[in-house]
DNA sequence: AACTATTTATAAGA
DNA sequence: TTCTTATAAATAGTT
């Protein structure tokens, strides 16, 4: 139906082949369109160009998988099965895996023994006792850690007791010096105390957590 | 495209509708199969009449499962229904419940412990000295299985000895005979020693393995 | 993309 | 259903 009557077979030049291509292709789905109303008729039409783009059409009245489920009741031919299996297949596989180490974990956990043999058992003992050996030694370094901070923790202690005390003696001091009289007491006398309650104080200095919160209050 | 030209409606009269469908269905198909092979399309063309009865069309260079796999990536619609959707959830919680298995098994093999910390160390320890213990118990079954085994083979070894030891007196005694002079010997007297030498091995007794089995050589 | 000569599809009739 | 055939529709080649 045109200006030359043509074969059916491939359309050799390839931007002829495109127009071809593309005046068929509507000229199809417009037929599919025509079909399906005039007759009643449900129709699902996928095309795919040679160069991988793809049209549809499918009839309003209808859905693809619904055409396709009606397809797979007719025919019997199962459309899904290749990727179905697939599923299948990765699902029973990763039940077996699953299904395996559940029985390891038990065996592990001293559950369901019975059915070991002596070596068997033996095997998974020493796989116990490695992993215990393994577990102690990082249990040990949590408690070395804890030692080493209980040691710094009194280290400190001992520090800020001594501070401590060496406050209560500058106190004491001051309430003697308040007792024996006010007057005997310098001005100097009293700073230079401070610094001496400074220069006993080498390793902790009190460092306001934010460096300058009172600029900001 | 015929005696008259017809509007693009449902025709109402059936046989009319019938024979139309019948030739536009074949006009369809032969079309699909024009612009496969002129074109290099893909096409799958499925139509049900309203009758339900359905026809397919799909190009020989493919499947119509391939064609609905390349048609979901296209269009990234899901033709897979339900079905499908449930295996791969069930993979998926599978392969979840496989990962925390996984490293269950690690930590109990003492690997991966890093992240932990020392209330979750301390259970796995646990659940290690737990297992442990199980395990040891079900050893200790063995063993003493084993201990009540070499128990009974002492127990057999002592009789067989015994046995063993009577036998050579027995032989002794023949020989004794013999070197006395043979005609001392009663025929009674050796019958009455192959007595006392059965009354002295009350507990085993020695039987075929295949008890007739001299009847089938 | 539009045109148009021609082929093809098909509606109506048998 | 199938065949026939007049006619509508589709489209190949051209512009």
């Amino acid at each position: 139906m045109g200006r030359g009557k043509i074969e059916i077979k491939r359309i050799e030049n390839s931007s002829n082949r495109q127009v071809t291509y593309s005046k068929r292709r509507n000229g199809i789905i417009k037929k599919a369109k025509e079909i399906t109303v005039l007759c009643d008729a449900k129709v699902s039409l996928i095309i795919f160009a040679s160069s991988g783009k793809m049209v549809e059409y499918c009839s309003p009245s209808t859905t693809l998988p619904e055409i396709l489920e009606l397809y797979h009741k007719q025919s019997g031919k199962k459309l899904w099965d290749p990727k179905h299996e697939n599923l299948s297949n990765e699902i029973e596989r990763t039940k077996k895996e699953n299904d395996s180490m559940q029985i390891k974990l038990r065996h592990l956990k001293g559950e369901d023994l019975t059915s070991l043999n002596y070596r068997e058992l033996m095997d998974i003992e020493d796989a116990l006792e490695n992993g215990l050996a393994c577990l102690r030694d990082k249990l040990s370094e949590y408690v070395d850690g804890w030692r080493e901070n209980i040691k710094d923790l009194e280290e400190m202690n001992k520090h800020l007791s001594f501070d401590l005390r060496q406050r209560e003696m500058g106190m004491e001091n001051n309430i003697r010096e308040l007792e024996n009289g006010y007057h005997h007491q310098s001005q100097r006398g009293a700073v230079n105390n401070h610094n001496d309650y400074n220069s006993q104080m080498p390793f902790f200095r009190v460092q306001p957590i934010q460096p300058n919160l009172q600029d900001r209050i």
